[in-house]
DNA sequence: ATTCAGTTGAGATTGAATCTCATTTAGGTG
DNA sequence: CACCTAAATGAGATTCAATCTCAACTGAAT
């Protein structure tokens, strides 16, 4: 599964005479290991953990390359940094980010991306990128929350 | 119209003991004068033309305040910078973008919010900001890369 | 007029991301 | 296999938005 993966990539990187360095293997192949909204110091620090040490530069170079292949997804939930999630054969999906404990989910909902698409129909908008975004409280922290209301009640 | 939102700003200020400066009311000012997506240096550029010189720090420092108290929205459209917008007694929209000339579009689809917030309730999600953005090309632009490509055939 | 918490501005600082450039290397060719 | 070159790497400098620091200033309550 993940040898297909990156045989894809392999191709992908011959295709446009661009090379397989250990570097850009190891990227990959931590990448893919990983799931979830990782952001780049999250990779700066396995590696080093790993007493592996590919620089900074060489790690965005790669990240650039992944996104533009399609193999990775940059999102931004507005830190002032970027993340980044692996695209296994994942199907579209948008993400619910709880502003407590920062946890972020992903839902996905056919419907909705219809609804968007019918709406750009309308006004002739040709749509490339859908970025949806519910920021809130995720149902263990309302739990707390509430928790904490009762506490000072008393 | 604009003087009393003028006043709405001077109440809340007193409300919270903060001072109601000259600064202040001219970036108040300058920003309930502006409509779209302005960025921190536009403000800063507009103060230069006028001969008015407000810090960097100052204006930032009033953005939070005005963002606290609703009367401007901070918006990021993944350009590295915030952006943002006057909140008028605008009800909630949402935004696309245009990625070849950059213009922001408004729209504003009940059924959209409504769509989510019935997702959330499924998941037990309690949403508290919704971000939706479409990017992709505008009808203008549209036009444009059909005729460039025609230009290309020839 | 006095007082002081709140405010301002200049410049330093932070932190993510990008750039520079000398050195190294993947991988195609003879 | 050795050679060659375009591509890649790494260390550190640079950029740029945004935030912080702190001495000097000021709104507004009394």
């Amino acid at each position: 599964m993940k040898e297909e993966v990156l045989d894809a990539f392999k191709t992908a990187l011959r295709r446009e005479n661009l090379k397989l360095t250990p570097q850009r293997e190891k990227i990959f192949s931590a990448i893919a290991d990983t799931n979830q909204h990782w952001e780049v110091d999250d990779l700066m620090f396995r590696f080093r953990e790993e007493n592996d040490r590919i620089s900074r530069a060489t790690i965005y170079r790669t990240l650039d390359i992944l996104v533009d292949y399609g193999f990775v997804r940059k999102v931004d939930f507005g830190e002032g940094r970027s993340r980044y999630e692996y695209v296994r054969g994942k199907r579209y999906h948008d993400h619910m980010i709880c502003e407590e404990c920062g946890e972020v989910f992903e839902f996905m909902d056919e419907n909705l991306r219809k609804h968007q698409d019918r709406i750009c129909d309308i006004v002739g908008f040709q749509p490339s990128k859908h970025v949806v975004q519910i920021y809130g409280l995720c149902s263990k922290c309302q739990q707390e929350v509430a928790l904490e209301e009762k506490k000072n009640e008393v």
